[in-house]
DNA sequence: TTGTAAGCGTTATCAA
DNA sequence: TTGATAACGCTTACAA
């Protein structure tokens, strides 16, 4: 185990000073001479140096690294979301510390306190809806936060990249309204979170515009984590007046309420209609393949990092921004005509 | 923006020296006065200090982050890995830099240089299977290396936690033989990764050990990434001597896999009896749900943060330790016996 | 029990 | 075009 060579070694080796080397490694910083550099350069090769990021990070503010804050990588919405996040910001030369939730504000606070430690200069984040004074704190400190999927109010100084979520949740509703349904149920995330309450003021709209009343029997906003999508499904299906559509609003839901359905042996899309959220590998593998919205994880990504990367490098404009991509409904054969 | 407080400004506010709040932050360094610590403690928390991670790594090698070389997030066996790699971690205070392949030896390249920039103490990786030199480098400038599912022969100085991966191979083999099935294929990563290699061979012996030899042109060692397990599929299909089982033996190839499958129309297992490698929360979701090799990934997690974290903390002996962990078989529905 | 001061490896500011 | 040198915020001998 040699140590690693520093800056020093390059400039005495190559008979110049630190301050020199520095202006080589740092493209631009001040002049060079030509053949001085090539000499640094060539030094710094045989020596294999690499600068070290804590010494960069410690003298000058600069960052390069972002945090990237996420609820859960066992949902593959997210895990492909941070795969996204990952390559996008590798593309520009940062990279990405990870931090998970489980859609636990405790844990997530304790994450906010992480990263004000580190040296992110920018964090992306899926916040579960509270630590609204916590995350505040980060912003005022400099940080430059990014809400992606999900948003927070009370904190307007903050970017969001999503979808338009009461949009989505119109259009799915509609879709099941269009194929004759009356009786539809959603199943939501937690109305403490952007994504549920927006969700569900679509999915109300919709039944209103077409002149029904969401029967509230027939909402249930329950939590991501554990069986409770596969116990909303039962509750649903043992109502006196079942419903014979249902929009399971959220993937982390998705997986349970699905085998709930399968184990309870109800016949989809023949006695159930099914749409859910979020699109993924498996979801034209079972069958029925399931109809669904898809968000384009790629620019929600794409965006996001645009704007974590572009603050870090204060090339963007001041006002916050809030960002808004078009998800993509995609009809496959969970759902259907509703059989008389 | 205000800007954070610094150890000195606490300090002052303290009416202490900086070597006494360095030492109340780090409990044990040395002595302080009961009455003096609650002092400090107080003003570290009215003015809500939080010590520079990039200061304290300049400093000490100690380093607080370890880095996650994954091959790819969107599998969601890597990216349920890296779910319990981060929670692992976090429980021990620690962070994780994430980094991806896409299985390609540059970009691994790229993130090993990454690596050894940043002052992460360790790495825990899913490597290629290239860059031996480099990822010796690694192991050379004092970083604790940890590979986990797949290792690299040529460098006994890592550690290594994975399954068995030939004697898994050899179980799911015998499985089909067990239910007469004679001409069996097998689709496998690569052979420049360990666990392609590993594989294959438990394959081989098991079909040597039942008499009968390993038909290469059932074997199929392809990319991970694209579509090549559908292709490979399409190919043993058009064989005039059909195979009536077949093992993929990575879950990178399972989607695309089955997905040609069900586009051929080939009834599972009526026509042909289906294993896979590694279990997720789909398996079970598809028609007919599927019998798995189930990598237990809470045990990779777990020893691997443990050796990652415990080179770090230097509470390890020093040989490099290899870690077998049990797969699990799991029957479901997509085997059979042969029909005849 | 506390304080002083010398680094850790960079970058940045001035002079030369 | 180059070189000293002072930060950056923290830990750690060593003194007091």
């Amino acid at each position: 185990m040699r140590k690693a060579a520093t800056i020093r070694d390059v400039a005495r080796e190559a008979g110049v000073s630190v301050a020199v080397v520095s202006r080589v490694l740092n493209d631009g910083t001040g002049p060079v001479a030509q053949q001085t550099r090539a000499r640094v350069v060539d030094v710094i090769e045989r020596l294999d140096y690499r600068p070290r990021a804590a010494a960069r990070e410690l003298q000058q503010r600069s960052a390069t690294a972002v945090g990237l804050v996420l609820a859960d990588l066992a949902n593959p919405f997210f895990a492909r979301l941070a795969d996204r996040v990952v390559g996008e910001a590798r593309a520009r030369g940062i990279h990405v510390v990870l931090l998970t939730t489980l859609e636990d504000s405790h844990l997530e606070a304790e994450s906010i306190e992480t990263l004000i430690g580190r040296s992110v200069g920018s964090v992306i984040a899926t916040p579960t809806g509270g630590n609204v004074d916590r995350w505040a704190r980060l912003v005022e400190l400099g940080v430059n936060v990014v809400f992606v999927d999900r948003e927070i109010d009370e904190l307007p100084e903050v970017d969001v990249v999503a979808i338009h979520n009461d949009l989505s949740a119109e259009v799915a509703t509609r879709h099941l309204l269009d194929l004759g349904h009356e009786r539809i149920a959603f199943i939501s995330g937690p109305l403490s979170t952007s994504t549920g309450r927006d969700r569900v003021a679509g999915f109300k709209r919709a039944m209103g515009n077409a002149g029904k009343v969401a029967d509230d029997r027939l909402i249930h906003a329950i939590p991501f984590r554990g069986d409770a999508g596969g116990d909303a499904v039962s509750a649903l299906l043992a109502l006196p007046n079942r419903p014979t559509g249902l929009i399971v609003g959220n993937t982390a839901q998705v997986r349970s309420a699905l085998r709930r359905v399968k184990q309870m042996a109800v016949d989809v899309p023949g006695e159930l209609s099914l749409v859910v959220f979020d699109d993924n590998p498996w979801t034209e593998l079972v069958s029925p393949p399931l109809t669904v919205v898809r968000q384009p994880i790629d620019m929600l990504a794409m965006h996001s990092v645009d704007l974590a990367v572009g603050r870090l490098r204060g090339s963007l404009p001041e006002p916050p921004r809030r960002i808004r991509v078009e998800a993509e409904f995609v009809q496959r054969s969970s759902s259907a005509p509703r059989s008389s």
